[in-house]
Formats: structure tokens, C-alpha cells, sequence
DNA sequence: GTCGACTTTGTTGTATACAATAAAATATCG
DNA sequence: CGATATTTTATTGTATACAACAAAGTCGAC
């Protein structure tokens, strides 16, 4: 895509994950074009994207502001995904998977065996978990061929805590974290044998029942805000956490651009 | 929301749904501008929107082009609204729904009873079905509060054959419609009863195998096409169905503005 | 005659000017 | 002094000009 946009788009929910916005505060084009380095036509179009991804939501007078995330969405839609995932196994399940899939698959439950078994795990043991954790995911969705469901789980993934990082487990310690993982990756060989047998109710109730190892790690991440802060990209959006780094996220004035000259009409509502 | 955008992306909404634009067709913001008299602006806005809800698709230069349907995408995009459905009945079983709710969901069952069990069925009757039909599935969706769930199901609402009036039973004859109405209707019977109940499983399969019904009547329908084209908004753009209104659809060329001067460089591909 | 470079032309991407609008600040009247 | 009308001002919505780009057509050389 042309480099002005996606630039944009990118960097914009990069500020948005990282709480860079209080809730409801008002997203204005200007500052924000200002900020970005450009003008106000490719600010418009991201802030059309991310709107349609959820992250934001139109303000009442027209224009957006910074949604509001609860605890308990963010729970709803890890279920969510569960579901969804559940229903692309079970179709695997059901109308088979072809040699070349299967064979993909199984790779990753061989490197996930090579990290979840290690006798000491390290950071990268870690992310290269984390990436094979997101291609297995990624794979049992363009798997089932279900385009409708394909888009759908898009939608979702934009959305943050969706995305399949977030069914990771999340511990304070590396311990802790990898006996966690060793569960995870259990169910991940539970599915693809299920997929095999042609166990479609099973499959789908594994996918179900894998979300919710994440769901409960997360809940409990979030006993220790700092760490779910630097676990959980975008988590900061949730009401809450109190993200540190900013400078008082607590006013909405917050992080206004460069100008702020008189403060007295900074921030407008319109 | 303001009039311009809004008008622009319903009414060029409308045209695609109406098979206006033949598929892999490019949809250039000039024309289109000039047809709905405004300016490239709120085109780009509404082409954007259209492409998230999938139904427009990136062209390869930049741009947009008019996406291609096949029946068993839009067989799946109904399997998948079932398993969404199913998932909100279930959730709704297992948390209880309110009183409010309920008594709105049995309002749905009552104005049902009284068009199903009529002795003779007019269009007046199908029509106050479908709104009924309409409201029953938008309960249980909003009903159900899993906010990441209500938007996912907008997303596949905006995809015209996901809509709620899709699970609708579409017959060549009154009479048949009426009986799988009939069918259908008890399934919503059973479906509060499982709210009622706490039977959070049965509603879910409830939710999944109602489509399913729908899923059959419109393959079904498909046989003949005349009548698929009149009962189902949209479903001109699936490949199979002949559209018979505009000119020649077979031909990518198709209604291209009122230029069509030159013809030589009417559909420059970029 | 065919292949390749160049030109033309249409289309999108980007910036920006202008209009409409709504909130805030200020002035005015009771 | 308070309430309301008016002005101011920021901000979005809309139109449009310009730049970048890519495809198609055209010309020329081998």
C-alpha cells in the first residue's frame, strides 16, 4: 500500500496501544497530523480504520475519541475468539485437512516441544514460542477455509488482546511461565490430533477450553499491573491499569502535541 | 452522522448490493462521484468503510475493485452467524438473562405464533415475520453483552447474506414457506426455552442448527434464480446468479457511468 | 515487422482551501 | 449580579488542485 498511509495507520495505533490516549479524550486531526508529520487526508483514513478495528469510537459532535475498555470486554473477547477458533478446528476437523497443512502444523508442535521441554527457558526461548504459538493460530484459520470466519478473526486480532499473543501465558516468573506453557502446548497436540480423527465436537471444545488457560493467566497478570504492561501490548486501554511511563494519565488533558501555549481551550469537546 | 458520507455509503451500498458492478470490476472514485453528485472526498470515505466490511476488495495498483461471491462462501458466512448466534444463546443461558429481555424475547414467540399458525399467509404476513425475525436475532445479540461479539456480528451483518433476514425460510410458494416457518419458529420456542432452563449447550446448538435451516432453503432457492434474486438483497453478486435487470453482466464492461464516449479506455486496469 | 523506449493519459495519493458547525468566551440586557 | 444573546474560535466535513504513478498507446530503430 502507498507508504503515507500505512505509515500512519501504524504508527497511530501504535500510540493508541501504548496509552498514549486517556479515554475519551478527544482524537483531533490537526494535533495529530502535526504529530505525525503529515496532513490531515491520511489521519482521516487511519482514524476510519481504526474505528472500524474498534479501537476508537466517533464522538458525538462528529470526529473520535478514545474508547473505554473494561476488564471484563477484553475477557469477552478472548471467549470470543475461542469460540471462533474452536469452530475453525472443528470444520478441519470435519472436512479433513490437506497433507501440507497437517504436515505444517505438526512442525510447530515439534518446535513448541523443543522450548516447552527445555530444562531452562529463556527470553528467547520465549518469543520464538511466541511466534510459533501465533503461526499454529494462524494456521488453523486460513486452514478451514472459511473466508467469512477468516475476516471476522481479522477484525479481532486488530483488536489487541484478541490477537494470539494473547492466548500466551503470562507469568511473573519464567518458571511458572513455562509450566503454564507446557499445558498450552498440550491442548495445541490435543487439536491437531483431534483434527486427524476427524474429532469435530472435540476439537472445537479444545479450542474453547485453550482461550480460557489464557484468559485466566491474564486476570491473573493483572494482579501485577507493571508486568501486564510489558507482557500484554495495548493492555494500558484497559480501565484499570495505570500505565507508568506517560505523564499523568489520570487528567484527560494528557498528551497534547507540541503546542500548548495558552492550555485554556486545549481541550475542546466540541 | 453527517449527510454527505452517510448518504454516499448507503446509496453506493445499494448499487453493489444490486448487482450493479460486475466482480473484479474497478470501482474508480471519479465516476462514482459523478453518478451520486459529490466529490471524490466522502467516495473514498464510503469505498473505505465498504472494503472493511468486505465488500470491495483492494485492487492490486491501489484502489478498489468490486470482490467476487461464491455460493460456498456465502454458505459458510451463514454457518459461521450460526455458531455466532449459537455462542450469544449460550452465554445468554449460562448467565441468565434479565427480566426485560425475556419478556421481549417472548413478545418475538407471540407475534411469531400468530403469523405461523394463520390459515393463510400474505406477504403483509412473511413481511411482519421478517421484522419480527430481525428483532429476535438482534436480542439475543445485544442481549447477550459480549461487546467484541455484537461488533464481529455487525461486520457479517454488513455482508447482506449473514443478515438475520437471510436465516429467513425463502420458498417458491407461500404455502412452503409456511411450513418451514413453521420449523423455524419452533426453534425459537426452543431457543428461550434454553435461556430459560440454563441450558446453555442446547442453545447453543439451537443457535447453530436454526441456520442451518436457512442455509438449505437458500441453496434450494438457488435453483431458481429469479426468485433467489427477489427475496435476497445482494445475492446478484454471488457468482452463479444472473442478475436479468442490467445490461449484460457477462461482459466486464458493465454500467460504467454516462461517459462511454470513447469506449477505448473505459476500463483502464492500472 | 517486431521489440523497445518514450509519451500520453487516466487514476489514485496527498495537501490544502473553504464551508458548515458547534462549543466556548464575551458582551449585553434585565 | 445573573441569564441570555452574540461573537469568537477550533474543528470537522467537503471540494479541489497538484503530485506521483502506472498502464496503455505510439513512435522509432533495428
Amino acid at each position: 500500500m502507498s507508504s503515507q498511509q500505512s505509515r500512519v495507520l501504524v504508527q497511530l495505533r501504535g500510540l493508541i496501544l501504548n496509552g498514549t490516549f486517556a479515554p475519551g479524550e478527544r482524537l483531533a486531526e490537526i494535533p495529530l497530523s502535526e504529530r505525525l508529520n503529515t496532513s490531515r487526508t491520511p489521519i482521516r483514513q487511519a482514524l476510519a480504520t481504526l474505528e472500524h478495528e474498534g479501537l476508537i469510537e466517533p464522538s458525538p459532535g462528529g470526529g473520535y475519541q478514545m474508547r473505554a475498555f473494561t476488564m471484563e470486554e477484553v475477557a469477552d473477547a478472548i471467549r470470543l475468539r475461542g469460540v471462533i477458533e474452536g469452530f475453525a478446528a472443528r470444520t478441519l476437523a470435519e472436512r479433513g485437512a490437506s497433507k501440507t497443512l497437517t504436515k505444517a502444523l505438526k512442525q510447530c508442535l515439534d518446535e513448541g516441544d523443543a522450548v516447552v521441554y527445555k530444562t531452562a527457558m529463556d527470553l528467547d526461548d520465549y518469543a520464538s514460542y511466541a511466534r510459533m504459538n501465533d503461526r499454529f493460530h494462524q494456521l488453523l484459520i486460513e486452514g478451514c477455509g472459511n473466508k467469512a470466519l477468516i475476516r471476522v478473526m481479522d477484525q479481532l486480532n486488530s483488536q489487541a488482546f484478541g490477537a494470539p499473543s494473547a492466548t500466551l501465558p503470562m507469568q511473573s516468573s519464567m518458571q511458572e511461565g513455562q509450566e503454564w506453557m507446557k499445558i498450552a502446548h498440550h491442548t495445541h497436540h490435543a487439536i491437531v490430533q483431534a483434527i486427524e480423527l476427524g474429532q469435530g465436537s472435540r476439537a472445537q471444545a479444545l479450542g474453547e477450553e485453550h482461550v480460557e488457560i489464557a484468559r485466566q493467566n491474564l486476570q491473573f497478570a493483572m494482579q501485577d499491573p507493571e508486568l501486564a504492561v510489558r507482557v500484554l501490548p495495548g493492555i494500558q486501554m484497559v480501565s484499570g491499569v495505570e500505565s507508568t511511563t506517560p505523564a499523568d494519565p489520570l487528567k484527560k488533558v494528557g498528551a497534547q502535541g507540541k503546542k500548548q501555549d495558552s492550555g485554556k481551550t486545549a481541550n475542546r469537546v466540541r
